[in-house]
RNA sequence: UGGGAGAUCGUUCAACGGUAGGACAGCAGACUCUGACUCUGCUUAUCGGGGUUCGAAUCCCUGUCUCCCAGCCA
């Protein structure tokens, strides 16, 4: 049964069944508080923001409380770099935090006065065993562990070992702390999980203050109780860790978070491992965490994504715990939905091919009036200049024309768009045989895009006219995975040869000029492209974001 | 072969013992100064086998398949 007025129109799904009841039951004393904690240890990816909008999205909707927490509880790996980016694009991404921005290092000391109440309650103690021991007396999964020698310690000993432990006494990774649970235990993490180890690593927080750190299972559930998180979402792999989660709390005798299991977001032909990430931009695969082909927030904000149309595409992807792969075009649809909402048009010609207009007077410039918004008034017009030498895109005319092709050949009419009928005379040809030039006349009668008797054209084509172009670069991308390529470790045989394809020599109507990078634009006809963030005003630079959805091409393709 | 989690249109999520539904993708058509957008229609699914029930995607038994786990990573 839902509760009143706490249900939006977000669709339903597990947690929130879940969280509805604890409301209903009064747990927590109707409390939601659910918190976001990355490691900080690389950029946030599309697969993060399906986390985040749960998390902050679920807060929202039931009149709670969302953190934002760090979990850096392993210096080796993280950095300050990482810290900012991901507050940059949580808070792009448009959730807010308040004043609950947290740091798992922030409770260290919390932690270690814990971790000695564990020792008195004789439920843990030091281990001198080596990393390779403690593997080998891990068991395996039909066989139960053994125990360490170093188990039954005195509290006396175990304290001051512990302490000395964090003085600096002992070498890395000479002694750890364990916690006394269960060598023969089914699941693994209850094998006597290590809690601490003695690492000499700076904290980009805590600098060099510490010299043992704590473990991700012994910190987290810590971390959320310390912050009355209601309850802990995260992946499905936590799941076998969540009996070892639930015996720090209680064990310690404090608030009890509930930890609840999704499954992790996948999209087809999309790399979202963190480490294999990190490979590709420090092999030089790509420019950077923020290559507009990177799955990285950074790198879809770069490629024109607007942070409305991810939150769209998280919450239509549902939640649950199945394995599932989005397929990668259901993003593409969120981004044109929104885009074609805001994006003002323009016309740019990619691929240019030369168009004279015979009959049109030399020297003449016209204004042609131009809607910003096909469907939105409210965005204005503006005047586009015409000309006797006009570009139009090379894929808009054909010497042979396929069958259904209703664009520019020999003896076919089209429109300009927003302005004259023109038909197709003659062309010109190189020393090769390929069309360098082609010849039109235009009806004079035509202007604006409509001709007085009435006559019908089959196809509108965009044009820029060659005197005013400005001359821009357009960036091309496509998946940086081939497509079917095999899961392997082996990122450089699967990469497309194609993901980025420069076109230094596109036209663009002269409207532009002077357009604030990550100014979003359709390009009609062609798709939605950005202004990059590398564009100067002296060199235009723009990303495809992503293509229109294409008709034509399918015909076409279907008939090769 | 130990433990954990799953299995519903091509994909994904819903249906919580009572008409299997949405979105994306696909197909067909309408409209169109973007082969865009929009609109209309269509195709397609409960993993297998047994039960319980007037009635099962849902409950029970059984089989099969998939994912995760033996870091001093998170």
């Amino acid at each position: 049964m839902p509760t009143d007025g706490l249900i939006e129109s977000a669709p339903s799904n597990f947690i929130r069944d879940i969280i509805i009841q604890d409301i209903e039951n009064g747990k927590n004393s109707g409390r939601v508080h659910t918190r976001f904690p990355p490691e900080p240890n690389g950029y946030l990816h599309i697969g993060h923001a399906k986390s985040i909008c749960l998390n902050f999205g679920l807060a929202k909707d039931f009149g709670g409380k969302c953190n934002l927490r760090f979990d850096d509880t392993n210096p080796s790996k993280e950095e300050t770099e990482y810290v900012d980016s991901i507050i940059n694009d949580v808070r792009w991404l448009g959730f807010d935090w308040e004043d609950r921005l947290f740091y798992a290092s922030d409770y260290f000391e919390q932690l270690f006065q814990w971790a000695n109440q564990l020792i008195k309650q004789g439920q843990s103690y030091v281990c001198d065993l080596t990393a390779d021991q403690v593997r080998e007396t891990r068991g395996s999964t039909t066989e139960p562990g053994t125990e360490s020698p170093y188990r039954n310690r005195a509290v006396e000993e175990n304290l001051d070992l512990f302490q000395r432990m964090r003085a600096g006494e002992f070498p890395d990774g000479s002694r750890t702390l364990r916690s006394k649970i269960d060598m023969a235990s089914p699941n693994f993490n209850m094998r006597d999980p290590v809690m601490y180890r003695i690492l000499r690593a700076e904290h980009h927080r805590t600098g060099n203050d510490w010299l043992i750190y704590p473990m991700y299972d012994y910190t987290h559930g810590e971390c959320d109780s310390i912050e009355g998180i209601t309850h802990s979402i995260c992946t499905l792999e936590f799941a076998d860790h969540r009996p070892l989660y639930d015996w720090y709390v209680e064990s310690l005798g404090i608030h009890r978070p509930q930890q609840i299991e999704f499954d992790r977001l996948n999209v087809t032909n999309t790399i979202l491992s963190k480490r294999k990430l990190l490979l590709l931009v420090q092999k030089g695969f790509v420019s950077g965490w923020d290559d507009p082909r990177m799955p990285t927030l950074s790198g879809i904000r770069r490629r024109g994504y607007t942070p409305e149309a991810i939150r769209a595409f998280c919450g239509s992807i549902g939640v649950s715990k199945s394995n599932g792969v989005i397929e990668f075009p259901l993003l593409e649809h969120h981004i044109r939905e929104d885009l074609n909402k805001r994006a003002a048009r323009v016309m740019a010609v990619i691929d240019p091919i030369k168009v004279v207009i015979d009959n049109y007077p030399d020297g003449l410039t016209e204004d042609m009036d131009a809607a910003n918004h096909p469907d939105d008034s409210g965005m204005g017009s503006r005047a586009v200049p015409f000309s006797k030498v006009i570009y139009i895109e090379r894929d808009d005319f054909r010497e042979v024309p396929p069958p259904k092709y209703y664009r520019l050949f020999p003896g076919q009419e089209v429109r300009l768009r927003y302005a004259y009928f023109i038909k197709c005379t003659s062309v010109v040809k190189d020393q090769n045989g390929e069309v360098t030039e082609v010849h039109c006349t235009y009806d004079p009668a035509s202007r604006g895009g409509n001709s007085p008797d009435g006559r019908k054209v089959k196809s509108t084509i965009h044009w820029v006219s060659a005197a005013h172009a400005i001359t821009f670069e357009a960036r091309l991308y496509e998946s940086l995975l081939l497509e079917d390529a095999p899961q392997s470790d082996d990122i450089a045989g699967q990469l497309n040869p194609n993901s980025l394809v420069v076109k230094s020599d596109a036209k663009i109507e002269p409207s532009v000029k002077g357009v604030a990078p990550n100014t979003h634009f359709q390009f009609e006809r062609v798709g939605y492209f950005n202004v990059d963030l590398d564009s100067t005003a002296e060199k235009l630079i723009c990303n495809r974001t992503v293509q229109l959805r294409d008709a034509w091409a399918k015909i076409d393709k279907k008939s090769k």
